[in-house]
DNA sequence: CAAACTGTATTATGCATATAATACAGTTAA
DNA sequence: TTAACTGTATTATATGCATAATACAGTTTG
């Protein structure tokens, strides 16, 4: 089971959106696994305080990558392989730290300098 | 004056948020100075493929911010100050590094991890 | 001066996102 | 068995974003 508790929103991006890409980092991380139970569209909800239907197009877009599976009446699970891993992996690692390194470039920063960002925030975060 | 020819856009967020965020780089990078005439709206939504609603609203956001100053007839100019100009580093350097390290953390990325990555696409990118 | 540029504003349309309120069918559990 | 949970679906409403088509006022430039 996952705890879902300290779900953080990252602004800016649709929520089904964070949802997505938020069970997507667990996987990557290894906290969720194939096998888990998500929680129920309704109980997500409750505890994100956003509708339904949100978390159903997470849930629907998880569907139609084969990430879970879900049955009428029963709770919706992992359905997780070694090389779908790899392949989320390789996804969002690669672009969140293509992202950042672009980001700061554009402004001007050099490596050590963003070495030295990593290093100060990696803590406080 | 600026040369726009190169501008990226990042794909997820609004347009007009890009624009504004990508004058705001420029800035902190120092390629965009104090007194630099921006582009007209007109040519900018030309040269970069959007409406002029687009361009529009992020120069009236960056005018709201008082960054730069519009005189009907007359292409807007920077106004800047080192005082809005370290604010600005301070909002976008800061936002920006926390960012990616708490999209890296969630993945179960350890911070010698994360240095390594930000070595392998420095270059790259 | 006049043409061609500026900034500014308005109205309409379309799409994506999010919410609200239901409804129905299947499973779990007391 | 029945109540309470599941997944799934539909309709309606509101908002943000982007586009399109104009229009008007002011400045620059040939």
């Amino acid at each position: 089971m996952i705890s879902f508790e300290e779900f953080m929103m990252q602004e800016g991006s649709p929520i089904y959106q964070q949802i997505l890409l938020y069970i997507k980092r667990g996987v990557i991380a290894g906290t969720i696994e194939d096998g888990d139970e998500l929680p129920s569209r309704r109980m997500l909800s409750a505890l994100l305080g956003v509708n339904p239907n949100t978390v159903q197009k997470a849930y629907r877009m998880l569907e139609e990558e084969k990430l879970i599976q879900s049955l009428q009446g029963s709770k919706s699970t992992m359905v997780l392989t070694a090389a779908k891993i790899s392949a989320i992996r390789e996804e969002l690692l690669e672009a969140d730290a293509r992202g950042a390194v672009q980001k700061l470039k554009q402004m001007g920063v050099t490596k050590e300098e963003a070495m030295g960002l990593i290093e100060k925030y990696w803590e406080e975060v």
